[in-house]
DNA sequence: CGGCTTTGACCAGCGC
DNA sequence: GCGCTGGTCAAAGCCG
């Protein structure tokens, strides 16, 4: 299932979100995926706040590894799609549309966090991705994002993404160079 | 009536 | 080996 595939495809709306003044990325975590390298988990945080510690709720990579952790531990991809993403976004809403339709399945409390997990499968027949939600225990007004696997379809509502285009990104985002407030030239809409 | 959410139970992996 | 914890299932209820 390797291959040019749509990496996720929520990236690209993700990222579309957190030009909107209601949402603001604050951590990008790449957990698993099609990476050379030994990592399980990569922290991009895109503000000089990390350095100041978790003073705005906002933990140093240490910390955001660690409570990682909870989200590797099992270690095992059901859906086999070998991707995970997670993001840490300051919203109000729980739910962000990413364009994509979800269906909730599972509602969890998590030890240490007084904010219940919740759990959404992608709407779409066949596809297998899944999303975790929950607020940061820190900070309520954080909300941690977990998508597992890759759409195998593109979005029901608008089509934004395209392969070649989101590459560059990727890059950035992992050089730490993305700019998650800047305006979204890559798309041509 | 169909689709979605809720919620408790169950299962499986991991650490001790 | 056992207990803890996270993840998933499935039945019931709700809503459009």
């Amino acid at each position: 299932m390797n291959g040019p595939q749509d990496p996720n495809p929520n990236n690209t709306r993700f990222e579309e979100m957190v030009d909107l003044p209601e949402f603001q990325l604050s951590d990008y975590l790449l957990l698993e995926g099609d990476f050379e390298g030994d990592f399980s988990a990569k922290t991009m945080a895109n503000s000089e706040e990390n350095s100041a510690g978790s003073s705005n709720g906002f933990a140093p990579p240490e910390a955001s590894e660690r409570r990682n952790s909870n989200i590797c531990k099992r270690g095992k991809n059901k859906s086999g799609t070998g991707m995970r993403v997670a993001f840490r976004t300051k919203s109000e809403l729980e739910v962000m549309d990413d364009g994509f339709k979800w269906r909730k399945y599972g509602k969890k409390s998590v030890k240490n966090s007084p904010n219940p997990r919740n759990y959404y499968k992608c709407s779409s027949r066949g596809c297998l991705v899944k999303k975790r939600v929950e607020r940061d225990r820190d900070d309520s007004s954080y909300v941690m994002t977990t998508y597992e696997g890759v759409h195998n379809h593109e979005s029901p509502s608008l089509v934004y993404y395209n392969y070649k285009q989101m590459g560059p990104v990727v890059d950035a985002v992992a050089s730490g160079g993305w700019d998650p407030q800047a305006p979204p030239s890559h798309y041509s809409s």
